[in-house]
DNA sequence: TTGACAAATGCAACAATGTTGCGTTACTTT
DNA sequence: AAAGTAACGCAACATTGTTGCATTTGTCAA
């Protein structure tokens, strides 16, 4: 994967907020930095190479975020944790140091 | 919320399917029994009556299933319980049965 | 440093999904 | 049976995501 303007832009604007992002916001943010078009496909390849990942909503609507944990540990690293979302504010994070304990039923 | 063709319908075939169908997929399930447009709405009462919930899939997409275990609570019921989605089939089910245990962060 | 090749971009067009307005139909209640 | 309103169909629109193709731009090797 190249580094590119649309690249480093959508990347940055990620790992500088707080909170997991939608296309829409993505685009708001970058303004006219590239067209949305090249965002959907930014989106795509970090999210292939880990360094992303996409989280929907309850409410179906697809956000992005930033992969702060596991970001060095290239294509076979999860992004098994929790997502946080508000119901006041709606934002969406991640709740990376919380585990997680159940146990699925047998097959 | 009346009984109608239509509402009658979609919970009928979201009660029959063992796993959480799409909007696309009720659709395609009730041919011409009614519009689509009709299909969102119901879906929509049905959702705030408490009769069926909405998931949304790891991929974005959205789903529907039939609340087998608390259809008879009305509006104050809870959904709560995990979605297992298959990564071969691709279906979503409800384990309704399954409990969860994660501690939040404080604040 | 430069030239070449492939990856990435922009633009236009399309596809899929979800929403809204409005006149008509059909449940439900009295 | 009549009346009132919820629900419907249809058309139009809005949003979200995808694809094809010609052009631009990183990257790598000479």
């Amino acid at each position: 994967m190249r580094k590119t303007k649309a690249s480093t832009a959508v990347l940055e604007t990620l790992r500088g907020s707080s909170h997991a992002l939608t296309h829409r916001e993505l685009q708001d943010l970058l303004q006219d930095t590239c067209d949305r078009v090249t965002i959907y496909r930014v989106l795509g390849r970090l999210t292939d190479e880990g360094l992303v990942h996409k989280v929907s909503d309850l409410d179906g609507s697809v956000r992005y975020a930033s992969c702060h944990t596991c970001e060095s540990h290239g294509h076979a690293h999860n992004h098994d944790h929790l997502h946080f979302t508000c119901t006041t504010c709606g934002q969406t994070r991640c709740l990376e140091s919380v585990e997680v304990a159940f146990k699925l039923p047998e097959g």
